[in-house]
DNA sequence: AAAAAAACGGAACCATTACTCCGTTTATTA
DNA sequence: TAATAAACGGAGTAATGGTTCCGTTTTTTT
């Protein structure tokens, strides 16, 4: 007698070029479910209470075990990033739209939007300080997807005149990251404007 | 027989107005002693790895125990605050100085003042996190103080058509504390250089 | 120098949070 | 629908860090 075998050879989960899990079909109806649900909810959370929110919060939030929370992910970090991944990836799209403008308009047309997102949305705060604290450690998969579409959208205004050439991308990424800071704790968009109104002219340069 | 009574009514430790606490003579000689070391030891630790930096590794590295830092400073918060208020009150004073020179350098300056020596001091930085950070908060003591210093530097400088007129001392102030988050963890003195060059030109405006 | 008062030290306590383990439940398969 | 595999749930574990308590030591007073 054949031994018994899986029935179905699964497919297993795997990462697609920029980190992200891509959800096969390998699933069962109710985990698929529930792994959405939590990233549903995390997202949420997470944008308004902040990255420091407790698992088990979440789990209770969700309505879900907290076991199963760590089965889908298997650390608070591993939550985050998928989170964030997202975050990023639909800013990474503006950008990429964005490019059709004018440079100077489309560089600073995308600073204003990230500011304005980020204002309230903590985790989207935290997303770039993942990609902005610090400059020198190289980054990979979606952060780095990021720089360089901002990096794009840099070079661009700058060879057109509309943004000072003594800046590079990470310069952007660190002061986007102290804006973001600032506003972390200062909803207040009246503040983001005026904060990005300096910022703008600081960019522009030369007086 | 009278009762026995305090030998002699030793004065009490008092707050002055600007908050510090007024270290009198009521303190016996090893507590004066000691209360001095900590402090000491605190302000270094703090400066250099951040206030996360628990309570008993700065009791184990000022050679005391526990409970003797906590009869000084009663919670961390408050050990925080002594470390805190003589950075700030060190910069409330070169403010003072400042206000000599020509408006619009004496603003510029000191900004520059700021940014050099937060950079790779986590506890400036947080001591001007704590002031900067939610703006809508009403400050009050030695907060209060610097605000107010930074806030006639600026002033004056806005008379003198150094700084634009659209901004005011809490824009400042929150701006600073992005900057400062930004060098957190980027010590570099380079980014640190480029960015004070477009928030300057930022704050001069109208280009 | 003895008594009283003040200060010391650090073990123990408590709260928080990330994460594990395993008995139970649910979905899938045959 | 019974057997099997997958997933669930949440009590329990471990590590961390602020704070308290109280027996011991040091300073000050008489």
């Amino acid at each position: 007698m054949p031994e018994k075998e899986p029935s179905q050879a699964r497919e297993d989960k795997g990462t697609n070029s920029t980190g992200a899990v891509t959800t096969g079909k390998s699933l069962r109806a109710d985990a698929r479910r529930n792994r959405e649900r939590i990233l549903d909810v995390a997202t949420k959370v997470f944008a308004t209470e902040g990255l420091e929110v407790p698992i088990d919060e979440i789990a209770n939030r969700a309505g879900i075990g907290i076991g199963t929370v760590y089965r889908h992910f298997p650390t608070k970090e591993e939550l985050i990033e998928a989170v964030v991944f997202s975050f990023k990836q639909r800013l990474i799209e503006k950008a990429r739209e964005m490019l059709e403008q004018d440079p100077g308009q489309a560089f600073f047309h995308f600073l204003s939007l990230i500011v304005r997102e980020g204002t309230g949305n903590k985790a989207l705060i935290a997303a770039l300080a993942r990609s902005g604290a610090d400059i020198r450690r190289p980054l990979s998969g979606i952060s780095l997807d990021f720089q360089n579409a901002l990096g794009e959208l840099l070079n661009c205004a700058q060879q057109a005149g509309s943004v000072r050439n003594d800046i590079q991308v990470t310069d952007i990424t660190a002061i986007l990251f102290g804006v973001m800071r600032t506003l972390e704790y200062n909803d207040d968009s009246g503040l983001a404007e005026r904060i990005l109104l300096v910022v703008r002219d600081g960019l522009r340069g030369h007086c």
